[in-house]
DNA sequence: AAAAGCCCCTGGACGC
DNA sequence: TGCGTCCAGGGGCTTT
């Protein structure tokens, strides 16, 4: 499921609940999510109060007062449920729906299920101080959304790059956030070709060239338009408050196969190619 | 070092 | 209705 926007929907979800509340308990209900959680996992969450809740590319990060910090990835199908412990009709919000494998219980009331049917998904603990040295996060590139990212930089991670646009786009050490949903709309939005080289969006010197620029636009427009969306709900995305994201109905070219270009005058129709073993979708006829 | 495969796991859609 | 097959929004790890 979840990309850059699907998770900064999390994240703005749980932030109301979690910030400044303890965790009262905590439910290790699977300890098997991508990795083991640890047989410590509750016992160091317990007590805590969250001082901070950011996003890093498609992680979570939770800062405790204990100096800890919870690094949480949904993988394909994790998300989050906020419901209350307290109130009426406790029984039928608190239900326990399959696949709940950790559930927090925050001093506040709220409940915060995290279900992950394939279990891809992770959660891990790490002390604050050795969160630059953290491997997962280490390599990620630019915020595609921050101040730092703009044509140079990206030209610049794609000079000299042998694999295709598609791929580079969705290597997360270029520019982290991305996936295939996303790439797909961004080169759309650039009219560039998912075939097209990495390479040929960097000048022979590395710095940018007009592709590299419309490709940051691609990617910062489609990005905050999906964020303002609430994310796309395909199979498992939904947001915290169980409601569905709704950028989905804005695909242009994603799971569109056969469709019309919805350019103006382009007239295209929209390819199905598999790329890395994975589908992407584009206009052969607007985006070279 | 970079790039390409392999694999983790469950469930829904589809064809027979 | 029941099966088998394929596919899915991610990314770490291993192999080339």
């Amino acid at each position: 499921m979840p990309e850059l926007p699907e998770v900064e929907t999390v994240r703005r979800g749980l932030e109301p609940v979690m910030q400044g509340a303890r965790f009262a308990a905590v439910e290790a209900r699977r300890r098997d999510l991508r990795w083991p959680l640890p047989s410590d996992f509750a016992a160091r969450l317990q007590g805590q109060a969250v001082t901070g809740l950011v996003r890093r590319a498609k992680y979570l990060l939770v800062d405790l007062s204990s100096g800890e910090v919870l690094l949480m990835h949904l993988g394909m199908s994790g998300s989050f449920r906020v419901a209350h412990d307290c109130g009426q009709r406790t029984h039928e919000r608190t239900q326990h729906l399959t696949h709940d494998h950790v559930v927090f219980h925050m001093s506040n009331g709220a409940r915060i299920a995290f279900n992950d049917p394939r279990r891809f998904g992770s959660m891990k603990l790490i002390r604050r101080a050795e969160l630059e040295q953290e491997p997962l996060l280490r390599a990620l590139g630019p915020e595609p959304l921050g101040n730092a990212f703009d044509a140079a930089l990206l030209a610049g991670a794609c000079a000299g790059k042998k694999t295709s646009l598609k791929a580079a786009l969705s290597d997360q050490r270029v520019v982290a956030g991305l996936g295939n949903i996303y790439v797909c709309e961004a080169l759309y939005r650039a009219r560039l070709s998912p075939k097209r080289s990495a390479a040929t969006i960097a000048t022979r010197g590395g710095g940018p060239n007009e592709r590299a620029q419309a490709l940051v636009e691609g990617i910062r427009a489609v990005l905050n338009d999906a964020i303002a969306a609430g994310g796309s709900s395909l199979r498992d995305h939904k947001r915290t408050d169980g409601e569905l994201g709704l950028f989905q109905h804005h695909f242009a070219v994603y799971d569109r196969e056969g469709r019309r270009c919805p350019r103006r005058g382009c007239g295209g129709t929209i390819k199905r190619i598999v790329q890395g073993a994975r589908s992407t979708f584009f206009c052969p006829v607007c985006q070279r």
